[in-house]
DNA sequence: TGTTCATGGAGAAACGTATCTCCGTCATCC
DNA sequence: GGATGACGGAGATACGTTTCTCCATGAACA
């Protein structure tokens, strides 16, 4: 008796115990060839006339065959899978709802995954061990590590292509991509500053991540850079109560802003809410911005001035980038991800501006991306004409 | 030569030409026992002595070892993955992030899938076939189906579990959840008619999900019982300007409502800025409720009265009678979903409000679950008392 | 008439785990 | 002193694919 008799006979006598979904083997059995015609009957390949395969195909489809994602993940070591990790704050696993950026870089992602064939597993970053190593994942995309993170760090080890939204500070990725947040600033203060604004104020965050710092650092640059004393209230970011309370103290202070930048998306509701509070127009009394991808600030009464980190982009960009490396990975040992990463995959959201495409190096051999941002320029931060011009006209001369 | 002695000679010479991961195998071989012994220590099954299960834990954490999730999910039949179907709309994949109800409704399922052990992965429902079948399912979150819904049915043809959230048309499910969208909309009708409405208009949708079409009908019952002409705009909810244009256009019938109540998230600052634009005083000449989860509403002027769905407990619930549906399958051939589905897994969000484990049968052996929605009043809706207070003093009398 | 190819397809070996079965070895008990 | 069981663990099989290797057949060719 041969193994593959054997095989069929144990089968057989499953079968009539539980009523199981079609295997490989019924269909070989019932099309009349042999295991290997109908794999490559289906997945296209092997040399096969025409009638054999599309045969094949009828009999696959009379007995609902469905291949075991499972097993062919084991045979060839890839599930299709990539993990996307959020940040966890605390006991709550997402600020997913929190900030619109994250949905709509998560939806990006999962959009831009599946484009590609990819589909999408949301893992919190510093989950218990036992649900990541219970999934088998082709790469990770993480979403503002921590420097050193041990979740990544070992999942590098492990040889898993890791890709990181926002720069790393000190775990290696394969790749990274970014905004300018630096850049950014700048020019939110410019543009403040230029709407006649001379006390511009800050709302921060308490947390370490790369966007906090390098925004933080950025106002600090500039302040230094202008001659203006430093006014910045910094809260837990993920705590939705604590940026009320601090736009609040912010607007409290004695030496009082007369324009505000904020970091978070809600910043905007809060700081409005305040100087309502303090009987402050807008942006009469005070001009104001913040970061935020949400479209409310285009209804609210004034309408507020947002810079918009493009998340769509970044999100189709990570992944993007992360499957190249994956797909480059068997070809070559070494991940080179390719030099069309944008082009393909992304006919949804990347209509606009080529350069982002440039590459700047951000460790010891990844490759790292910048990408714009864009300032939505409306009421909250134009004290003299109303019409809402997204372009800057001045040129670049004070820092 | 035997098979094992087979396997490890291939093992190694692989393992010279490329760096692997280290198998169970290779922890066997180091630790000097076997592969069943290694396997029942690390899963603590068996019967070991506690020296041999810690030293074949230090050996595997020394090897590095990481079981293999594709293997084991072919062995055991279990993946540790659930699906989450959203709804998609024409070429765009996600409604995600218009509406905050999906975004926290993922959010908590997420949540409450990893309290549980599994993993969510993120499907959409119209996706092309071979994403669907290359990853391996336990069961399937299915949010909103639609009649006769042609993969729910797939899905549950295959054996798996799929529990929706929103009352199935005429798909078989597993299980299901919803609100009782007909009583939230009586309510609000009322507390809008016990505000002083005396013209109540709606806005809604174009699209035939359980929502849309039992809260209209709901309205339209609620009119034809109190002899209300019916006053309604629909438009196709997915298009984030149709609902802009759906507002003004319900404002400036000559028959204008007194009172509306948006049915769709955005609806609110529809509202406010097509009031606006009209120079209707909110609430004085016109009195606003939407449906909305987002706490932006809370900040506009006026503040929004709006009708919480509570989609976190809708997402923790949808999960936990899915897992139950998974877990009690082995043991029963027939799935039985567990009598404390609500209980053991949901810490966070499941405070209030025991009432919400009451049954309802909506099919034929289905069990079905209402779950109450939260109608949040704010000076929206309010004419005399501009204080939020929740409860409306005044007494039924004026229809 | 042999040799070479192309064609169509079968066999069987993995992939790495879980688990069922079974086998020694002692100590215990009647 | 032999049956009994608990203890500790090894062997082998199966999960359902993919894919490498190889074989038959017939046609084309020298």
């Amino acid at each position: 008796m041969t193994a593959a008799a054997n095989h069929h006979g144990r089968r057989t006598t499953t079968r009539t115990r539980r009523l199981e979904r079609a295997g490989i083997r019924d269909v070989a059995a019932a099309a009349g060839v042999s295991i290997t015609t109908v794999s490559d009957a289906l997945n296209g390949k092997g040399r096969l006339p025409d009638e054999t395969r599309t045969k094949v195909r009828e009999v696959a489809e009379r007995l609902g065959y469905r291949p075991s994602a499972a097993a062919r993940t084991l045979r060839t070591g890839r599930s299709g899978l990539i993990g996307l990790t959020v940040t966890t704050y605390g006991q709550e696993p997402f600020t997913f709802t929190e900030f619109a950026y994250f949905a709509e870089m998560a939806r990006a992602a999962t959009s831009a995954a599946l484009n590609r064939g990819y589909a999408l597993v949301v893992l919190p970053a510093s989950s218990r061990h036992d649900v990541w190593s219970n999934v088998a994942l082709d790469g990770t995309v993480v979403i503002d590590p921590s420097d050193h993170d041990p979740m990544v760090a070992d999942l590098y080890r492990q040889g898993l292509p890791v890709v990181s939204d926002g720069k790393p500070g000190n775990c290696p990725v394969t790749a990274w991509v970014d905004n300018d947040h630096h850049a950014a600033v700048l020019g939110i203060l410019d543009h403040l500053a230029q709407a006649g604004a001379r006390r511009i104020g800050l709302l921060t965050g308490t947390s370490t991540d790369t966007y906090t710092r390098l925004s933080t650092e950025a106002y600090l640059g500039w302040c230094r850079s202008v001659g203006q004393e430093p006014l910045y209230e910094a809260y837990p970011a993920h705590d939705p109560c604590a940026g009320a309370v601090a736009a609040d103290r912010l607007l409290a202070r004695p030496d009082r802003p007369d324009a505000v930048y904020g970091l978070f998306d809600p910043n905007g509701t809060d700081l409005l809410a305040a100087a309502r509070r303090y009987h402050l127009r807008v942006p009469d009394d005070l001009l104001l911005v913040c970061c935020s991808e949400s479209a409310v600030y285009a209804a609210t009464e004034p309408p507020i001035t947002t810079l918009s980190l493009k998340p769509r982009r970044i999100g189709t960009t990570v992944v993007n980038l992360l499957i190249d490396a994956i797909e480059g990975q068997s070809s070559s040992d070494r991940p080179s991800v390719g030099q069309a990463s944008i082009g393909p995959g992304s006919e949804d959201e990347s209509s606009d501006d080529p350069s982002a495409t440039d590459r700047a190096d951000g460790g010891p051999n990844v490759s790292g991306q910048l990408m714009p941002t864009e300032l939505i320029v409306r009421r909250s931060s134009q004290r003299r004409s109303p019409r809402t011009t997204v372009s800057a006209p001045r040129p670049p001369g004070e820092t």
